[in-house]
DNA sequence: TACATTTCGTTGACATGTCATCAAGACCTC
DNA sequence: GAGGTCTTGATGACATGTCAACGAAATGTA
């Protein structure tokens, strides 16, 4: 195999791939923020909280979880409380730590903006995709996702 | 089919794909920035402008190409111009216009970076999927991309 | 205990993308 | 060709992400 350059099968699929790569988290975002004023990462935040039954978690661990940089969250968790979507809280357990805790106005949102994510997830996705493509997907995206950094 | 949520199956599908959708650009732009210095929207710019041979586009038509807003490219663009990448002309065929030229030290930024750029791609993404995910992949990509917007 | 090291979240500087707006030029219709 | 309208690229305000540096608190080690 040529290793120094693609071939043309492999050029036309990177190309397609990329394309998508970029269109759809594009669409689906702006769904999102049309039928809920939320961003995606708004959303991700949201519904991570959302996972635990006292909707609290440690900044690290909701930061590890997310895969997203400490400062990422600190910076964005700050945004979101502004806006009244979350709340800080110091962590009974480590006095540097604090908990960000999804309050009753975010859990509403959340719900609210759920149903018409879900919709559009399947209007611009997943209705395109066979069963047989979604397993193979899948597999390749975890495949790929799980290589070292 | 319930369509107010999703199944077990395409909620994880969604969400081994939604990892690769972060995972994939990042891991690809970091190796692009360590061995060329070169941001990815750098490297689609210059890539882009070297497709034609005499290296130059109206900004229009490559913010087309590239799906860019004008905006976008413009401030791109200026950046670029910056450090010596590319050179803005005027255009010939509307005063309003002008065109961005790949400059030769652009060009020997993207000639350096494309081969490791390459070895990025291969090593990243395409060792790792056979000939058979590859061709549907870039089927499903076209598929979904192509919906409109 | 004392001291060095590590970890936590925050912060500020910066890069990049979006959006609305603008001036200049092209285009259209009469 | 005059006047209104659209298009082009630039610009400024803003949102969001990265990175490096920081103070405070926890942890490890003598």
């Amino acid at each position: 195999m040529d290793t120094d350059w693609l071939s043309e099968d492999e050029e036309q699929a990177w190309r397609a791939f990329r394309r998508l790569l970029v269109a759809l988290p594009a669409r689906i975002g702006r769904d999102l923020a049309r039928d809920s004023g939320l961003s995606a990462a708004d959303y991700e935040v949201l519904s991570t909280l959302s996972e635990k039954p006292d909707r609290r978690w440690p900044l690290k661990e909701l930061a590890a979880k997310m895969e997203w940089s400490r400062s990422r969250l600190s910076h964005h968790a700050a945004r979101m409380q502004g806006r009244g979507l979350i709340d800080k809280e110091p962590d009974p357990q480590d006095a540097r730590g604090c908990l960000l805790h999804l309050t009753d106005d975010g859990f509403a949102v959340l719900e609210q903006a759920a149903p018409h994510h879900v919709v559009s997830v399947r209007s611009r996705f997943l209705e395109h995709v066979s069963a047989d493509e979604l397993a193979m997907l899948r597999r390749l995206s975890t495949r790929i996702a799980d290589l070292p950094d």
